[in-house]
DNA sequence: CTGTATCCCAAAGGATACTG
DNA sequence: CAGTATCCTTTGGGATACAG
């Protein structure tokens, strides 16, 4: 806020800034990401507990999410040649330190689902947009 | 993208929370919402002033993010019916405690930027990914 | 200046079936 | 148990043209 930064002009903190943010966002983005971020936060999980935890996830997501969550070095993979195959996936203490971001995250929509119900509906109310308007196509 | 879960059966610690998560995310999705978010931040912008500072995206894109950022009470819009038309966007005092949270994931961002390209280099180097594997079809 | 309207493509994600 | 493989639908977003 107080930056003294009156007009926006070219690249004035803003540029970069976003670009990181975006750079931020976009290993945690998708649908579940967070999710098993969160849940594999507090000890080690196997793949079918990450399934159960995160409700809705298909198998191919979940897979999907945790190579690319493994990749990004947020989550590390433990496989234990046992029979029946046993993996554990664990956050790693790279992702510990965005944990708290993402609580933060949570806490603020929490704070304002609400709020935000209600400017939703009055937004709707006063331009029509009857719940599935279609902003593309 | 809005249907996902179809029942909540208990509450296995993480789903209450990943869900409240998505919900933050959601709002703040999208390629351009952040950046336009951090730019509205530091007083209002115009439509032409927020097209400059967020480099590369589009009139349509910015309108439609715009337009989803002030359903979601995170922008407000104010016109002025001058001619030519002026119209000011800021962010809300909603947006404004997002911000704080949005520029912890910044920082951690731009912490691990470089712990992150050397996770996906190693990773890349064992398992034979090259640079555009296809995670899909 | 501030948008809208189309068209089109690519990526995300769901459903389902199969496997070591 | 822990995945793969395929197919298909939906959504995000770029390009471009038109308009109040």
């Amino acid at each position: 806020m107080s930056q003294g930064n009156t007009h926006v002009s070219q690249d004035p903190a803003g540029e970069r800034a976003s670009c990181t943010v975006l750079e931020a966002l976009n290993r945690i983005s998708g649908k579940w990401a967070i999710g098993i971020l969160l849940n594999g936060s507090h000890g080690p999980a196997r793949f079918t507990e990450l399934e159960r935890a995160v409700p809705g996830i298909s198998r191919r997501m979940l897979t999907l999410t945790l190579r690319n969550l493994e990749r990004d070095g947020l989550i590390s993979r433990t496989v234990y040649a046992t029979v029946p195959p046993k993996v554990e996936y664990r956050a790693t203490a790279m992702a510990d330190e965005l944990h708290s971001s993402l609580t933060a995250l949570t806490t603020w929509a929490e704070r304002h689902r609400e709020m935000i119900a209600d400017a939703r509906e009055a937004y709707d109310r006063e331009h029509g947009t009857p719940a599935g308007a279609d902003a593309d196509r």
